[in-house]
Formats: structure tokens, sequence, C-alpha cells
DNA sequence: GAAATAGTGTCTGTTAGACATTATTTC
DNA sequence: GAAATAATGTCTAACAGACACTATTTC
């Protein structure tokens, strides 16, 4: 085959499609400008010839673009799937205790096939002319009308039939939203939206040796729950009080769990690390795996690049701030060391929490400067 | 809109397609099983129920994947493309001194519009029954005619307008290639394709504060430098010693050069990571944009999850992998401290090298069991 | 005063950086 | 013996883990 891009030679681009299903092809003035990121935040420089150079049919780029021909071989839809976390607290029986922290991400009820009644991430198409950014910021928004916040991308997923419909392919990210009252959308799909405590832990790991090589496997067990998902609105929107507690009815809870499996192979030169949904309950599609790889991500980064603080409200203690590492990382961590650490991340204020039963806390904002270098 | 996936129901899906448009898209049985991997390393598991449930309009999920309409909204094509690493060394003047070892990556020189004339990253069109790690691991083995290397999917890109003559998103990959020879295949664009030569450094560092948030932007130059392109297929076949070195001819050397701009904002509670594209001369569409991306994974890969012993040969000295190591990272590494961390992650062998003008250096491997943990 | 959390001090073992020293081969 | 790299030793500063201890508020 040959190494062009974009050019279908080898999947057949002679038959031209009728011109209205192009509409929405944009073919941007590229008269000097290669790639622009268009709308957001400037375009990108190019210096190329303006058009005047001919190829071997001896048209300029202007007279090629304007007799191109995108061709009928099959495209896939692309998606836009969001694992959207919050860090939140459950209101804790004693009133001098500390209300215990979880992690959380944000399901929608499947209302039709496939996957009927299994709960999927949100999300939803790239439209012709954004990015698959925006697709996923804007999906944000109208999930959790929330806007500012932390958003990365995360993986394509690309797994024939996947999709039992048709060819689809999925960029997935990643949002951190903060512990503040998350107020759901009220969509035409709020009622079936609900946030999910998650536990992802290792279950097991086996390491195989075949010939030359080694396979390494690990088994994380994921476990969703739910309480008082299924009441509607009211639930979603409750949202939580301004320290990011909210009381939980065990009345109807709603467990999902699947086993993903991550398998690192390597033999002599060749490597691959293949995550596979070894069972799956309850939750749609691939989306199991979508959401593991999202916590390793989300680990990856709390822990080398302090991303933590992005799910932190405007003023919190040290003390939130280490239940947060906690919950995401699923371990616990020695106090001392954890503020050593995190002392130059924040800057200190002159509030403190008052009536909580014990001695008051100093309250913390993020500091401006010294964290969020992303290396 | 909807937070319902792939069912178009914001995009219009009445309008069906002819049918003969649809050929490719498989509708892969899903009576009982879900999103499967297909093809490659098992099946995914899945409990949910076999397609019994009736959604809202009392159809079964058979009868509704039946009457299943993809529509005719707008579907980008994807691409995978491929950022090809290997580390390889020069000749060295004085028979005493060690080569010096550079990164290097592959292009293609593009042989029609657009970007006639520039340089390009081999990629291709990913199909629809292949996944696009497939695709990229079939351009790998056309290109390069190496099949069992490491391959990591980088990041997607979707920009509007990145490619001026439709709508087509890329998904990137970057892949490592051992240091031996190297023999670029005769596809018939292997006289157009070319080992380059790289450099990216941090040229700039600034920071603003605007109400408060800060953006912090950083300005690489990426270089790129290839000896004897464009004399044909010798040059890029010619391979390299056992040792990994070749001579070069300064005679006919291009330069290609681009400013990448790494844009980090954070404004109360929002942040984000943008790279532009703020100068390029020769490379092809936003490819400059993913080299960049591609050599900050493979930093942060090599110095976290020791991801040079995939560029090594079967047997390698101590000094040889420092000098990947150093070529990757771009600076020096001090020799002590380097050996105390690379000994849990090889083997001694009784193997040395001989004849090289001063004393014999012992020969090592890749460790079996000690190095890729990616964590 | 009991219960709880807030906040600090300090010991210790490991590790990265820096530099120095010795060893060995080829020509 | 000169030139080069190979290989190891050791000092130090920084840092993470571990644990103990004091402080302060609410009820």
């Amino acid at each position: 085959m040959t190494q062009e891009r974009a050019e279908g030679s080898s999947l057949g681009k002679e038959n031209g499609l009728d011109p209205e299903k192009r509409n929405g092809a944009e073919k941007p003035d590229h008269s000097g400008n290669g790639s622009g990121k268009s709308g957001r935040s400037g375009e990108d420089a190019d210096k190329r010839s303006p058009g005047t150079a001919r190829d071997a049919d001896g048209r300029t780029e202007e007279e090629f673009l304007a007799a191109y021909d995108v061709g009928d071989y099959e495209r896939p839809s692309v998606a836009a799937d969001m694992v959207i976390f919050t860090v939140a607290g459950d209101k804790e029986a004693n009133y001098r205790k500390l209300p215990k922290r979880s992690l959380r991400v944000l399901l929608i009820r499947r209302g039709g096939h496939p996957y009927l009644g299994s709960w999927a991430l949100p999300g939803g198409f790239v439209r012709p002319n954004e990015t698959a950014d925006q697709a996923a910021a804007r999906e944000l928004r109208e999930e959790t009308g929330v806007d500012r916040v932390y958003l990365e991308q995360l993986h394509t997923f690309s797994d024939v039939g996947r999709d039992p419909r048709t060819w689809v392919m999925s960029c997935a990210y990643m949002a951190l939203v903060d512990s503040r009252g998350l107020d759901v959308r009220a969509g035409d799909d709020a009622d079936r939206a609900a946030w999910f405590e998650l536990t992802y832990r290792l279950q097991g790991d086996s390491r195989e040796r075949l010939g030359g090589g080694v396979v390494h496997t690990r088994r994380y067990e994921l476990r969703l729950t739910s309480f008082g998902a299924g009441s509607g609105e009211a639930e979603a929107r409750r949202g939580n009080g301004a320290d990011g507690t909210e009381s939980t009815d065990e009345a109807d809870a709603i467990e999902l769990t699947a086993i993903v499996e991550r398998r690192l192979t390597r033999t002599n030169g060749a490597s691959t690390d293949e995550y596979r949904i070894a069972d799956n309950d309850g939750l749609a599609f691939d989306h199991a795996k979508m959401i593991a790889m999202a916590i390793e991500r989300l680990r990856m980064r709390v822990e080398r690049d302090e991303l933590a603080l992005h799910l932190m409200p405007e003023r919190f203690t040290l003390t939130q701030l280490q239940q947060v590492y906690e919950a995401i990382l699923d371990r616990e961590l020695l106090k001392a060391a954890f503020r050593r650490k995190a002392e130059p991340l924040v800057e200190k204020t002159d509030e403190y929490t008052e009536h909580a039963g014990h001695r008051p806390s100093r309250l913390y904002r993020r500091s401006r400067e010294e964290w969020g270098d992303y290396r």
C-alpha cells in the first residue's frame, strides 16, 4: 500500500458522493496557512508555498483541491466519551468524625438498544466543524453544567464491533470536576444520570513465561456503586453541601462490576499493553475499559502532576486534600509526609474551619504558581 | 443535546444511505457478547441480557439492530500516523572515540497535493474491519518491514481544517525500532523515505498572569536533519552496521524546522494544555505537533518506564544504553548513577567488545523480568 | 475531661548527584 | 606510554517512610 495519507488511493476514490452528502466537509482557505486550530487559540503558522507548485498531473494545489473528491470508502463515526470524576464525602453518623471521601464517576442509564438498561459514560458524536476536544467540552457542559474544568484526552478506542450498530470509534476523555455542588443538568436524560462511587483494585497478578518472552497479567476489579439512583433528577441535582458532603440512602443501591485485565506482553523486541474486559455486569459497550484506563491515568497524574488539586474547591483543609489523594490512590498516606509535599502547592489563608467538634483547621487555597506544570 | 451515543438523534437519522455504501459496516453477532476485541487476543466478556428486553418502541435488540440505519450525517476519515523512532550512531573520525548517537524519525516526502514536496509521517487510513492499532502496525510493517516493536497510541488529532481536502482525524502512534539494520521497504514510495536526525529543545519559557490565572508558554524548536535523502532507496535501505553506526554524507543535507509552543493555561478551576505550531518549515499537516508530542511522551516513558531498552539490539554495552538515554533526553547523565539504575534492568553476558582502541566493555542483554512494567 | 482532629518534630534508610580513582585494552 | 573507555568507590544532600508528640477545639 502507499504511504499517501487521505488520498484514498487504496480504498477507491473514483466514485463521487452526492454533493449533498458533503455539505459539512469544510474546505478552509489554505492559501498560506496549513492546519489551523480553528476557533480556539490562534492559528498554526506554516511556511509552505502558497499553491504554485504543480503535481504529477500538472495541477496547482488550488486546482487539486477544487477537483478533490472525498470518495465513497467507508468512514467511521467518531464519538467523544467522558469519564467525569469528582470526589465527594458522605455524611458521617458521628458528628465529630470527618466524612469519608470517595471517588465518583458520572454514568447515564441507557434507554434504548443496544445495552438497554445498562449504564454508559456520557458522550456524543464529534461534529464536522468541531474538534474532539470541543465535542468533549460540549458534552461535559450539557451533562453537568460545568464549563471550566480539567479535561484530558485519554485514548481512542476502535475495536471492531465495539458498537453493534455500526462502525464507531470513540475518543475517550477524562474530566475533573471539583467537589462543590454539582448540578447535573436537566437535559432530557437527566433523570437517568447518577454519580457512582468507584473502586478499582488489583485482584490478582500473574506472570507467565513463553518462548523468550514474558506475559504479565493484572486483574483489576472495577466496582461502581450508586445510592438512590433512579429516583430521578432530584438525586442528581440535590448536589452536595458546601463541604462536599451529602447524605446517602442505602435503600436502592445499584452495583455494577467489571473485571478488567491488563496484559503486558514482552517477547523479543515486541511489546504490547492490552486491556481486556474479562467480565462485565451492567456497563455498556467497552466503557469498563475506558473507566479503567481513566483511573490509571488519573492515579499517575495525581502522583506525578498533583492533578488532585483540580478536584478541590476554592478553600480546603490539608486533611481534605489528603483525603482526595487517598480516595483516588486507594491507599492511606502518612500525614506528616503528605503535608511536607503539599506545602509548596498551596497557600495559607487566615480562615479556619469552625464548629467541627474538634480543633479547627486552617484553610488553604491552590498556589498560583507551583503546580500544574505537567511534564 | 441528548446523551445517547451513536444514535444520531441530533444529527438526523431518518434518511437512509444506499445499502451499497454500507457494505463495509460490520454488524457482528451480539447475542450475548458485547464489545469484542476481534481477532487479536480474546473476546471481551459481557453479561448483559441476550436481547429479550424491549425498548420504548417495543423492539428487542435483534429487531432494533436489523432496523438500524446509520444515517447520513457526516463522518470523518480516520488515519493512523506513525512517529517511528530509532537511535543510531554516526561513524566517528577518530577510531578510538565512540560514535555519537542520535534520535531519528522516519519521514516520507509527499509527491502530491497538498503539502507537495513537504515531509510527512508515514500513515494510512484505518479500514472498516481493523482497529486503529492494527492499521498502525500494518503501516509500520509496510514502511519498515519491522513487525515486532514497541507501539503506543499517542493522541488523536482532530483540528478543523488540519487536512485541507476533507474531514480527517488522525490517531497518532509512536513506534520504537531497534538500531540494527533497518530495511526501509521498497514500496512505491520508498525512494521518498528517509531517516531524520531530530532535536527538540526548549527555546524559551514565559509566564504571564491574567485575572486570577497563569499562562505558562514553552517554545520548543524542533529540528530535523537528513543526510543523503533523495538519493533513492539506496539511502534508506543501506541500513546500519551491526553496531548501529552508518556513514553520513554531508553533501545533500535536508533540514526541516518547526517551532512548537506548549501552552498551559490555568484559570480558576479550568486548565488546558495546548500545542500550537508557531512556525513550520517543511513538515506537512500538523505533523510537527505530532512529533513534538511523541518526543515528550518518549522522554517521559524513558525516564519513568525504561522504554529505551526497546531501542537496544540483542547485545549492548552499558555505555551504548546510556548514549541512547542521552540522545533521547538530550542531556548528559552521570555514568556512576546511570549504571546503578540500569543494573537491575539488564543481565550480564560473558561477551565483551573487542578491538575498540581502548578497554573492552562487557555486553549485556535486557533482563527478562525487571522492566517494562508500565505503571 | 473525653473525643476527635490539627499540626509539628525527628530519626532513619534509601537514593540521586557529584566527583574521584583504578583498571584495561589498542595502537 | 598515550589515548581512550570501563568500572567501581565514596561522600553528601535531599527526601520519603515511620512514628511520636503536642496543641486546640467542641461537646
